[in-house]
DNA sequence: TAAACAATACGTGTTTTTACGTAATTTTCG
DNA sequence: CGAAAATTACGTAAAAACACGTATTGTTTA
């Protein structure tokens, strides 16, 4: 059961939206605020899934709000509910760690759609965003092309090794090589790589393509 | 009607075995097989309730057998006929997801009341082997992944904010919950995955589709 | 309503990883 | 050949993860 929080400051729009969501299968409302301050204090006694956040909120407003949540609750997912329709806002928010983004004039039969896909993927736009987040999905990955990140043969081979759950004890066995050896290896790759964990180096390499499981 | 399969190397046996099992009331023998092999290639056009699987065929032997049958058709209860006894080799089998055990020592007549049991309650072993069994169920995770493994909501909120590199202390932290609740979500999911480390989860997760980065 | 599952939390360790630095050998290649 | 890159290795210490156990509290559900 997806446990949904609801934010708007009109309250007829938002009793209708929580019937609508509640006659959703497999998900029910179960937090309701008209601002952003209710919101967050609602939130420390209540864990949802996925947060519907107006934009328009008067009090503290929604950008600031979208910060505060993806802050606090980054396991929170946000689908921004709107009017606005432009370019610069909508990247704006997509920036603050928004997952998902709807307009309030698109199809209300739409939203159930939305909520189930931005839960299963981790994201939603609307078809006709598209355009926009390919724009900025570029532009990042331009950033990581500048700086050209290659793994050695080496490191490649310690990756499989860290894929098979090997520690490091156990590579430098099997690779006629000091543990002490491994670990640089390690730390090389995740300097590299800019990831805290071995894990990082991982999911940095298969969004790379430099590795495939 | 019990739809029984029957799987042993030696024909002689297996036609007698045959007979036996059609001469008991309520069971019919639907399916026969010399190895794992065949048993296998039938089983795509013939629906079974129970196997009745020799430990000893050639070609892909039993053990094999078990572990390919129990990952394809969970539903089909297996019963293993064997000559052995030993506790070590009884284990190893159980482990793969077989729910009875019949040395082929026992009395014949045994059988039938073996297959009704397997049928009615879901697993059927010899009275001497009662201790062995409760051992494995209750100290086994490999008992665990004979079963469908499943995430809850909970860990996989836990397995995405890993997977942002988050650690164990700021993870408590952003949900609320002690960074020892965090190890033990993150020790269920190594345990029931049966993984080493986490990054076996993750691979794990990746390779069964409950995740993609 | 009992049983199973999910989520919570702590104790008491041990093992492993990570941090940060330095530096000596190969190996590769312009 | 000589510079750059790759691989090797160690010291010291702190942080994090892992192991294995127990236990309470809700929630679902057969």
């Amino acid at each position: 059961m997806l446990r949904i929080a609801l934010s708007d400051d009109h309250q007829l729009f938002r009793k209708s939206l929580v019937l609508l969501v509640n006659s959703f299968e497999g998900m029910q409302v179960v937090l309701e605020a008209a601002d952003g301050k209710e919101l967050l204090e609602k939130l420390k006694t209540t864990r949802v899934d996925i947060l519907l956040l107006d934009l328009q909120m008067s009090g503290m407003d929604g950008f600031e709000t979208a910060l505060e949540i993806s802050k606090h609750y980054p396991e929170i997912k946000i689908l921004v509910l709107t009017l606005l329709n432009e370019k610069d806002t909508i990247k704006k928010v997509m920036k603050l760690g928004v997952q998902g983004y709807f307009t309030k004039n698109t199809n209300p039969n739409e939203l159930k759609n939305a909520i189930l896909k931005l839960n299963d993927q981790g994201f939603y736009f609307e078809e006709n965003l598209t355009s926009i987040v390919q724009d900025i999905i570029d532009s990042s990955a331009a950033v990581k092309r500048s700086q050209p990140v290659t793994f050695t043969e080496r490191e490649m081979q310690i990756v499989h090794l860290i894929l098979k759950e090997y520690n490091g004890n156990e590579i430098g066995k099997r690779l006629n090589i000091s543990p002490r050896t491994v670990e640089k290896h390690k730390r090389n790759l995740m300097d590299k790589t800019g990831s805290k964990n071995f894990i990082g180096v991982i999911t940095y390499a298969l969004l790379h393509d430099f590795l495939s499981i």
